[in-house]
DNA sequence: TGGTTATTTGTTTTT
DNA sequence: CAAATAACCA
């Protein structure tokens, strides 16, 4: 009876596939290893994977685990699965990435480890503030070591299970010895604020586990079937934790692409996937190699230059898709003509007619990078969307009203309090050496901040910090306001609360109340922010704890909108997973890429080349890369190099663009520049009464003409859209 | 205490 | 060329 009802949705969850991935969806049991080369249709075979597991009744959904990398893939996951096998079920899966499932399992049962439901998460601000604090408290100078490097090789050790008193033992040099100074301090800090960071959400779900193999046996019973993607990212703890998990029932299935692995400095260790048929000898192992998703143009040079890295296991990209359009290798000569090519060559393909704005990324090396390439759509008129950089949830005004929502959630988060006292008008008056004394009351008396507070506002017999006068009426006050906020917390809804803590605080009347444009940005900055917690209303009680988990973990691809029409502005890390029809790979120079910073080793090369390969493979139809001539660093101008990973691709996939004539894409060589200091590169002679011609803004009539450094800038009249300041190397006038 | 200016310093990638 | 910090004055 059973097995008839299983039949047709089995067929249809097949159907599609190839032969391998028919085979990577149904082999079920043990564990299974699925090395998935870019294109091969990796997502489609997970999420049918999940839906056979449910709908050939091998697994309920709620025995299901599928941890991804970012949640913007959970997301998708979902979504896809709702299609599949029907809303009801796919609710009742477990997808998420490793942070967020940790975190849900710590708030449920941290607490056989001692740790309060109520933790704060801390990102990366928060983890920098800490080590800043922990070397005051040692009397050491963030100068001479940079809270940066102190917080990555702490976070390094985390990754590694070491505890400061195993980090200690094996120092190995001064640099490790003060490293082992900061580190216990750094951990004091975040236990007394009730704060765990993005490894300790890891470790510590770990260290639960280990302690506690009753929960460990309560989830492995749960989670019957697990699954991982993107495992060549994993770290060694993550490892621990998937071996953990899925040790009792073994059904786990891994998927990644050792080709992929781009995030070695961030601890993933690529020999978890290299290595997994030696942790589980008796794992079968599926390879997807046949690519889907680029022309064979695209393939063949990406395999060219993959394949010139050592530490890989020998496979071949293939692909039986048409050969395509050749990559197009452009030189320009500097960040901003490479800008301006990428921008009319984005209008031109628009233009044409067949290709959208959203089916276009421009994808860079670093954050960076960015700057001149939106300046250039913008004057082009180009909708983008740049996904990271300044994150919204990293503005300033954003971070100041989110500190107060974190603070009012978890009062013994004092880097939440203190950004409140500092960058909030709640804290006017209260200055620094205000908070030097809170602080060093809190580290002798091991106690929160607002303890502190809370004494000298008399509501609260402990010995009071020693401040007095003005702050200290004033510090009362806004203890007053802040309970205020604590009452209000437990009535209102979310949004309510919201309004309540901006007008409380004097966040309200500082931005809304203010007349520059500035300020007005930052007040509908608020706003945005307070219709994302209007959605929350309907949770009820925990809608402000739920909020505050799900904001410190977003992820920069989680905040990527599809739906609307806008070219996509994006790093080479954060692409990963992502595709495009068409692809510009910018900055292709040495020093950016490969990256300065990552010339030492062997090792990291390979792993830059590895994101070229990333970059180059999310291109489906047409791909672009990009160097220039030269190029500002530092605000200075330096000479760059072309990329040695270019050099890999077998000449006869390239089109250099120095074949037929190509008006709008020839880049202005450096010596046009000096031969015609005066004169825009390879513009025609303008004079004030001439007939133009722009591509966009139509026809017009020179009103002014100015030389400016090395080119000049026009004024032009236009008959529909007025007058415009262009510059003359830019613009692309024809003389009518 | 807090705002201003002068100087100095440094840029990878992110859950 | 920024942004972040230090020094300076009100």
């Amino acid at each position: 009876m059973a097995v008839v009802q299983r039949q047709p949705g089995k067929r249809d969850i097949l159907a599609g596939l190839n032969e391998e991935q028919i085979r990577a969806v149904t082999t079920v049991a043990g564990p299974v290893l699925i090395v998935a080369g870019p294109g091969s249709g990796k997502t489609r075979v997970l999420t049918h994977r999940v839906g056979y597991l449910i709908e050939a009744g091998y697994a309920s959904p709620w025995h299901i685990l599928a941890v991804t990398f970012t949640n913007k893939a959970a997301r998708e996951m979902r979504t896809r699965l709702e299609a599949l096998i029907g809303l009801d079920q796919a609710q009742r899966l477990t997808v998420g990435t490793f942070h967020a499932t940790c975190a849900r399992i710590l708030r449920r049962d941290g607490g056989r480890i001692g740790i309060d439901p109520r933790f704060t998460i801390y990102d990366d601000a928060d983890q920098l503030e800490a080590v800043r604090q922990a070397l005051k408290a040692l009397g050491l100078d963030p100068k001479q070591f940079s809270p940066r490097s102190i917080l990555s090789r702490i976070s390094a050790a985390k990754s590694q299970f070491q505890s400061p008193q195993q980090f200690a033992e094996q120092v190995q040099s001064y640099w490790d010895e003060v490293v082992s100074r900061v580190y216990p301090r750094y951990e004091e800090i975040l236990r007394r604020n009730q704060a765990l960071d993005f490894d300790d959400l890891l470790t510590e779900t770990l260290r639960l586990f280990h302690e506690h193999p009753d929960v460990l046996a309560r989830y492995q019973d749960w989670y019957r079937y697990v699954l991982v993607d993107e495992y060549q990212d994993t770290n060694r703890v993550q490892y621990l934790l998937v071996r953990a998990i899925s040790g009792a029932h073994r059904n786990l299935c891994v998927v990644g692409d050792p080709d992929q692995s781009i995030y070695g400095w961030r601890q993933a260790d690529i020999r978890n996937i290299l290595d997994f048929k030696r942790d589980y000898p008796d794992a079968t192992e599926i390879h997807l190699e046949l690519n889907y998703r680029s022309t064979r143009s695209i393939v063949e040079a990406a395999d060219a230059v993959i394949r010139a890295n050592r530490l890989r296991i020998e496979r071949r990209l293939r692909t039986e898709n048409p050969r395509g359009e050749p990559i197009r290798l452009r030189e320009c000569y500097d960040e901003g003509h490479e800008a301006q090519f990428v921008a009319s060559e984005i209008r031109r393909l628009t233009l044409r007619g067949d290709l959208r704005y959203r089916d276009i990324a421009v994808m860079y090396r670093t954050n960076a990078q960015s700057r001149p390439l939106e300046e250039a759509l913008i004057r082009a008129d180009i909708p983008y969307q740049l996904i990271g950089g300044l994150r919204f949830y990293e503005r300033k005004e954003i971070k100041d009203a989110l500190a107060l929502l974190r603070f009012i959630a978890n009062p013994n988060d004092s880097v939440s309090l203190q950004r409140v006292l500092a960058y909030t008008p709640l804290g006017a008056g209260i200055g620094d050496r205000t908070w030097q004394e809170l602080e060093r009351w809190a580290a002798l008396t091991r106690q929160p901040v607002a303890r502190g507070i809370a004494a000298l506002a008399g509501q609260s017999d402990v010995v009071p910090p020693q401040i007095s006068g003005r702050p200290a009426r004033l510090l009362a006050e806004v203890w007053g306001t802040l309970q205020q906020l604590w009452e209000a917390s437990e009535r209102l809804l979310l949004s309510e609360l919201f309004d309540l803590a901006l007008e409380r605080s004097g966040l309200a009347q500082l931005y809304h109340d203010a007349g520059d444009p500035e300020q007005i940005e930052r007040w509908e900055n608020l706003l945005q922010l307070r219709s994302v917690l209007a959605s929350y209303d309907s949770v009820g009680d925990g809608a402000l704890r739920a909020f505050l988990e799900e904001s410190a973990l977003v992820t920069d691809a989680d905040t990527l909108d599809d739906a609307s029409d806008q070219v996509t502005l994006i790093t080479l890390h954060a692409a990963k997973g992502l595709e495009f029809p068409v692809v510009f790979l910018t900055g292709v120079e040495e020093g950016l890429l490969p990256h300065a910073r990552s010339l030492e080793s062997e090792a990291q090369l390979e792993e830059e080349r590895r994101l070229f390969y990333v970059g180059m493979t999310r291109a489906k139809q047409r791909l672009y890369i990009t160097y220039t001539f030269r190029r500002a660093r530092f605000g200075a101008a330096d000479l760059s190099v072309r990329s040695r990973f270019v050099d890999d691709i077998p000449v006869h996939l390239i089109d250099r663009g120095d074949g037929p004539a190509r008006p709008d894409t020839s880049p202005a060589r450096p010596v046009d520049r000096r031969a015609t200091p005066s004169d825009g590169a390879s513009s025609p002679p303008l004079a004030v009464g001439m007939r133009v011609f722009h591509a966009r803004f139509g026809d017009g009539v020179v009103a002014e003409v100015r030389p400016v450094q090395s080119d000049q800038e026009v004024v032009v009249d236009f008959k529909r859209h007025g007058r415009k300041t262009l510059l003359a190397s830019l613009a692309n006038l024809t003389v009518d």
